[in-house]
DNA sequence: TTTTTAATGTAAACTACCCGACATTTTTAA
DNA sequence: TTAAAAATGTCGGGTAGTTTACATTAAAAA
């Protein structure tokens, strides 16, 4: 991939604007590409020294290992979003991977120490950076909430307005969601079992709310949810 | 309150051991104070400017309000914890407020902005910042998802565990608390109802793992847990 | 195309937890 | 010291959601 090519994935990118072209071509040459198709699995903590990462295209999906094996989805990751050593900490006993979710994934990313000495050399970036792990603290903090207070239902209604909200196409009130997720993502989102989450959609569907298959979403008033 | 005194409740803590006298004097100059006792309410997020608060001493509870006046409690602040816009951005439309849980609670505030302007001079105080934050959402992160796959018994086993080792006078195994939450504050923190919280403590009480009154909890070992 | 694998659909039994209701104890205020 | 308020204890009845188990359908792989 050329180095012009490079720049600009990363000068696009909201946390970068405050950066001087040649900041950002720093960056550059310690910045590591990766391209993967639908399943790929992609290992991001590993035994390698830490990293940063940016999904450029695509969705992906953390997925932890618990000590029997279980896999549980973590979090879902979607374009422009920052991932790995977010708490500029490296974290080494969690044995998380990333699943790419649909057809073509572009990940860029850059090392830990690398950021950090040029956090220091421009503290706008520390600055901007900090209100981008902010807004997602919010986020989580918001869905928290959510989980303790609501029910399966609610939660999957929420859940789906934000989706489509975040990446739906707006025709009016209708709107069509890329389908990416199975119904087992989604009910790992939402917290409860695949067969609640399925029950729950299929009753979404009778009542004419959503129509869902496993390419889109559809949503005939978004207001109504 | 004398400056020599205000100068010394912000530079003992880690987050300004970076920044020269002067520079935390910068930041005293513009620091308000607070002293409350148990109960008593602070507002923070109000419509004054955007703060951020430091806890010096004491406990206290972030609570929040919906649209039918139901408290909840969101988040419980230890000593020397941060608090308030920390995301870097003024949050106008939530109600919060916070409550003392200890006899004696000192909190110091400062002003978003003139925190902001000190991090664009000390790069290094950014950066340690940043890294604070970031460990808070590690921390919210890591409650989520106790939250939605474990059952209310690990809920509550693991906060209490998790509790011990921030505050609890360690003993061998044994572990005193000073118990400044009633049951129902535990209840909302492991997202659990009053009733069933009380149920699981005394449950433990009679398998004799901890011992609890209103002033302390006592836990013969924290290993069992 | 056929085979295999993954995703979705369905349903009964079971249970952890919620909900309401009230009694008792402790703390705070009068 | 007494009255009021807050915190804790206890107990069923109800149910949302889990668990287990298997059937059907769609998508990859062979």
């Amino acid at each position: 991939m050329s180095e012009e090519l490079k720049y600009w994935y990363l000068r696009d990118h909201k946390l970068f604007w405050t950066l001087s072209m040649s900041q950002v071509k720093q960056l550059c040459i310690i910045t590591g590409f990766k391209k993967a198709k639908k399943g790929d699995v992609i290992y991001f903590s590993s035994s390698e020294v830490p990293r940063i990462f940016l999904l450029k295209k695509g969705n992906i999906k953390i997925v932890e290992i618990d000590e029997e094996g279980n896999e549980t989805s973590k979090d879902i990751i979607q374009k422009g979003d920052l991932f790995g050593e977010l708490t500029l900490e490296s974290d080494r006993n969690s044995s998380e991977y990333a699943k790419a979710l649909t057809d073509e994934v572009i990940i860029c990313s850059f090392l830990l120490s690398d950021f950090e000495n040029l956090m220091l050399q421009n503290p706008n970036l520390a600055l901007t950076y900090t209100k981008f792990v902010g807004l997602k603290m919010k986020r989580i903090k918001n869905s928290y909430s959510n989980l303790i207070s609501k029910d399966a239902k609610t939660r999957l209604h929420t859940f789906i307005k934000e989706w489509a909200e975040k990446e739906g196409k707006f025709n009016g009130n209708k709107v069509t969601i890329d389908n990416y997720l199975t119904q087992a993502d989604i009910a790992q989102i939402i917290g409860t079992l695949r067969q609640t989450a399925t029950q729950l959609l299929n009753e979404m569907e009778e009542k004419q709310l959503i129509f869902y298959t496993r390419k889109e979403i559809l949503i005939e008033d978004v207001s109504m949810l």
